[in-house]
DNA sequence: CCTTTCCGTTGAAACCTTTCAAACGAGGGA
DNA sequence: TCCCTCGTTTGAAAGGTTTCAACGGAAAGG
């Protein structure tokens, strides 16, 4: 492969100087346009690209957002990123996910060489909103939105989805239904969602005037459809006097595996017990029995990061905002006989 | 924000030539102890981040690969990306996904931004695998790896599964279940993976000896769950004199949307109508019923593909390869009684 | 016919890092 | 004392693009 041709290969087969490649290239309309179709011609005889990576030395900003999440395969992060794409799209942006699996080691490598490359901003669902990786980029200067976390410093910008009223909808859902034994199903407590998601069903709960033993938490160590069966059992172990008829699942994996669960034990959602998740993913509604859910303004939490991203990154006065959005409840059969 | 400072500042303030500096980043045993504590020093007071761009201009080359895939929020290319992501990882090199969500000109984009950006090497997953746009990239001397398609010329390297095998296997297993009449169940048929599953099952049930008009073809529009559904509607539809006892979905998502409009209308899987998907997606384990499913070595091909773009990109002599893994039945309840 | 104006084009400088041949200085041997 | 060597440091060049002040030429106006 013969190496890759430059301007000034295209000026010099065009017979012009490589100021007017620039030009057709970045101003084109003050090119002739003779002189342009020469240039463009060049252009094509040569297979010429534009070395991004001079442009950018030169601009000294690229044309890039990236997005660092902590699980691809969790469609509530996907659904995050296209919302981001879409704001970047039309800013004329090109948006890069990178994958941090939860693991803090590859987060601060991706965030070191997203900073490196000076891309224009930076999304970031991190593993440890106060790791101090983050206020590495911010003394660096790269704009840094964190989404779905929060951060109790003005630091930065940040999106999340207010998880305290979500824990709320979910039970106040339930308590009309006229639950009042419930299981909160979720854990560990270190995730910030889980506190807020259970703090949220207990003030529900104690506006019903409902007494706090009626609201059991069966913790679990990670929110997977795994943890989901193994809460399954745990709430089946229940004498039946004191079951749950009714459980609130932190997140929707979860809410799979406990349904799962109880189909193979052969009882019924909802008759033996009803089930709200949380997140409302895809496959939610697509469960045997639909589930009923919490879902959160997904895309518009990603479009909204990018856009403060793209403030930050343009306005000097930018002032950092908290944005907090509303969840909103959506019932299905799961929960409604 | 004060400038992002540069080598030079650095070296000013530790009194010494921008070349030590350098030599300080690059090749730090030749740099006497004491000027590297020196230069450290500086570069931590001035916070200083290497320039990305500039190494990249003067180096000819990146640190990155991309993975241009169709559907992020398709666990299947979520998976593959892992694999490829573990190998980038071994390789000291960063990998950005960039989702072209089934749409030619994003993909076009992402790679032409690529191609001018002169990552070390691109997966793609493309719309179309006989598009230009993978010619252009060609042309331009970026390696490039075909993942999950395949092409019939040579021209590039490729990783994909059999899937005339997937669909052999699927049917096979039905067969040997004792069912006589079954659905094949997607489209369209100008999806590859459709026509080839399809033409494996053709293939087994014509080795079992049944006739033709046995095995009928459900066409969709889509491979989602909401097609699954309707598809559902559509068996229960017939007749039952005529009705197949099995259905084998060329993906998970009809699968589950299959088996969820089946349970809503009182039916029961396996003993009413058993079911194969295809792709073992998580959620296909944690269907209602775990779904019997077609499983391919995701990571693995990611893996590979990565492999082979790195060695296009490094080895001069390199050959093109067309690598086929084989995929495996993974038998579930959906279709063991 | 000369001057002004304007449009199109030019060439050099700047962006920041890496590399490499060359310079430097100290210490050891003759 | 001088020379050589070895380990360290230096300075300039290169890499491709963008920008901008300056230039040339042609058309328009006097």
């Amino acid at each position: 492969m013969a190496r890759a041709s430059s301007v000034k290969d295209v000026a010099a087969r065009a017979h012009v100087s490589l100021g007017t490649v620039s030009n057709v290239l970045n101003r084109p309309e003050r090119v002739s346009p003779a002189t342009r179709a020469k240039v463009e011609q060049a252009m094509r005889d040569l297979g010429f690209v534009r070395n991004e990576s001079a442009r950018q030395l030169r601009a000294g900003r690229s044309r890039t957002l990236a997005y660092v999440l902590l699980d691809a395969r969790n469609p509530f992060f996907t659904d995050v990123a296209q919302g981001a794409e879409l704001a970047a799209e039309s800013a004329g942006l090109s948006l890069f996910l990178c994958h941090s699996g939860n693991r803090p080691s590859r987060e601060a490598d991706y965030l070191a060489h997203l900073v490196e490359q000076r891309v224009q901003g930076i999304l970031v669902t991190p593993v440890d909103p106060h790791a101090a990786v983050l206020d590495d980029v911010r003394r660096n200067g790269t704009p840094l939105v964190i989404v779905d976390r929060t951060r109790e410093d003005a630091e930065f910008c940040s999106v999340a989805v207010d998880d305290v009223l979500g824990g709320r909808l979910a039970v106040e859902h339930l308590v009309e239904a006229g639950h009042t034994r419930v299981a909160f199903i979720g854990g560990p407590e270190t995730i910030g969602q889980v506190r807020d998601r259970l703090a949220g069903a207990r003030q529900a709960w104690a506006a019903a005037g409902l007494p706090d033993d009626q609201l059991t938490v069966i913790a679990t160590d990670a929110l997977t459809v795994a943890e989901g069966r193994s809460a399954g059992e745990r709430v089946m172990g229940i004498g039946s006097s004191r079951r749950p008829t009714a459980a609130f699942c932190v997140n929707d994996l979860l809410a799979l595996g406990l349904l799962q669960q109880l189909s193979t034990a052969g009882l019924s959602v909802p008759r033996d017990l009803a089930i709200v998740g949380y997140d409302d993913i895809e496959y939610a509604a697509a469960a045997a029995v639909p589930l009923t859910s919490v879902r959160q303004p997904r895309q518009e939490l990603g479009r909204r990061a990018a856009e403060l991203v793209l403030d930050e990154a343009e306005d000097p006065d930018h002032q950092h905002q908290q944005v907090v959005f509303t969840p909103e409840l959506v019932a299905r059969r799961s929960t409604l006989g």
